[in-house]
DNA sequence: ACGCTGACCCTAC
DNA sequence: TGTAGGGCCAGCG
């Protein structure tokens, strides 16, 4: 749980924003980052998926935050500490269709080609007609 | 209050 | 193609 307000403010738009991405893709904590204005704080991203408490209660929980769809720039589901919660990422996204390879140092894939999801802004504040955070041209 | 750690990412050799 | 280093900053000792 954050202390102060700035904190809380990061972590209820990081939520937020990872409650958009849709069912069956994945995208990055560099692009969540990005989509809520803050590019240079992909690993406060992680932090924030990190401290995702199973308390249905809160606000936000495992329940309502789709988690498993965060993976890193390369496309491979970060390992963190023992067994390595990225096995159970990965069983999560293969529940909801997505295909999930094993490299042979035994790094968990996801093909970002096909499940990627990476939009200029967020679905809502398209929808609320706000301009675009994010300004390219292409992307492949 | 201080220092280290870490679900990351980009730029340089 | 692969390795190193810097930036980021909330938690936790």
């Amino acid at each position: 749980m954050p202390r102060t307000d700035e904190a809380k403010a990061f972590f209820h738009a990081v939520y937020s924003a990872i409650q958009e991405v849709p069912h069956g893709k994945v995208t990055s904590y560099g692009h969540i980052a990005r989509l809520i204005g803050t590019p240079q704080r992909p690993r406060q991203v992680g932090v924030c998926l990190k401290h995702l408490s199973s308390d249905t209660s809160q606000t936000f929980h495992n329940g309502n935050v789709p988690w498993q769809r965060v993976i890193n720039s390369k496309g491979i589901i970060s390992p963190r500490g023992y067994p390595s919660g990225a096995a159970n990422q990965a069983q999560a996204l293969r529940g909801e269709g997505v295909t999930v390879t094993t490299g042979n140092l035994g790094e968990l894939m996801v093909d970002f080609a096909e499940y990627g999801w990476f939009p200029r802004q967020l679905p809502s504040e398209e929808a609320a007609g706000i301009a675009p955070l994010i300004d390219s041209d292409d992307e492949g």
